[in-house]
DNA sequence: TTTTGTGAATTGCTTCACAGCA
DNA sequence: TGCTGTGAAGCAATTCACAAAA
């Protein structure tokens, strides 16, 4: 039903990509980048790149390439980061606070204005991180994503909480949740997205001890 | 060349899911589990789970399905994750610590034996971890890399120092690299994983922000 | 019956190659 | 000439559907 159906998610996936190359080429001055530059920075052809972004529009100008500072504008509001978003954290141990001292959701637009915690001994301290959160009730949930305007979750609480944790969230109105538990969430009627650490370090391995004699 | 040539690569990815949710069956004491039972809890069709397993051998057993114990022991071996990787990570800022204290690793098998930081004020301090690791000098990378007999290495550095040291890590003899950096690395010789924490928040937000009529 | 393994059909994604515009 | 946007072609991945095994 929505307006973009039909476009290839990694074409969605690789707009992030872009996007960062982008605000590399903005920090550097360029004004203008053909498809076939961009490509070479992000390992992609030239044809890759044009068909991905003609999905959303005619962006590009023939015979000079894509300018820089318009792309960036089109690419930001397909991805909706040209407003800013505010975040819930939930889980303040390790990932949790390393999460919270991570610049780069900032810098994207991503605020994470609140933190929860299952443990009540934790909850009413204050978090060590730049901006000095103050770690919530997981009671307060459904009365702080309303009163901040939360719409997104992100989950770091051990593999055994997260299922309930992520109906809590979505019971109390969040719109999408960054999982970082080790587990597939079932039956979430929100968008989600995953993030495995340990996948990745398996596909590493994998790749070493299936793709050479062992 | 390799052996696994022609199996797609979403295959692959999909294996450490498996292996994922093959490990909590077991500690749910579970003997066998059938391809409708595996998908159903991954998301997942039965045929796909079927072909996925095929590819790498015939592992079920026609009327009962897959034993547990069994795939658990071929999976691990096709994903290299029988045997234990020694991993070193550079960059001890607060992801890097993050990383270090996050026990996930350690119990798949993949064991970060050092860390590593250009900053030679951070150099020889003890970090705050459970095995209290010492933050080495960027000048030992190799010898270490050689003495520990290091194989994966986890680039948790800024953007800007993100393909220099990821230069060096290969040059140490490393054979795999996990990047938390958002950068795309250029000109790698051996095997990547890349892991952009916003890039997954990007995600939901276009799927809020294009999925609605806004 | 239940459930696997697999060729065949289908769907989806990427690359090719070129018309059209600056 | 240089570069985009895009149908057509080619390739890759998923799903279907059924023979064979327990």
């Amino acid at each position: 039903m929505s307006k973009f159906d039909g476009i290839p998610g990694p074409a969605v996936r690789r707009l992030s990509l872009y996007l960062r190359q982008l605000e590399a080429l903005i920090g550097q001055g360029r004004r203008t980048i053909s498809s076939r530059e961009l490509g070479e920075a992000l390992s992609l052809t030239d044809a890759q790149v044009r068909k991905d972004l003609a999905y959303f529009g005619q962006f590009g100008h023939p015979g000079i390439g894509y300018r820089v500072d318009e792309l960036t504008v089109q690419v930001r509001r397909i991805l909706g980061t040209d407003r800013d978003w505010n975040v819930a954290l939930v889980g303040a141990g390790n990932l949790g606070r390393a999460l919270l001292c991570y610049r780069g959701f900032a810098k994207k637009g991503f605020n994470v204005v609140a933190v929860f915690d299952r443990d009540e001994h934790i909850v009413g301290t204050t978090v060590d991180t730049p901006d000095k959160l103050v770690v919530r009730s997981m009671n307060d949930l459904r009365e702080t994503v309303h009163d901040l305007n939360i719409r997104l979750g992100i989950l770091a609480v051990p593999a055994e909480a997260a299922q309930g944790v992520a109906n809590e969230l979505v019971e109390a109105g969040v719109q999408g949740i960054l999982n970082f538990a080790p587990v597939t969430l079932k039956n979430m009627s929100c968008p989600l997205a995953a993030v495995d650490l340990t996948v990745h370090l398996e596909q590493l391995s994998f790749q070493l001890a299936g793709g050479n004699g062992d």
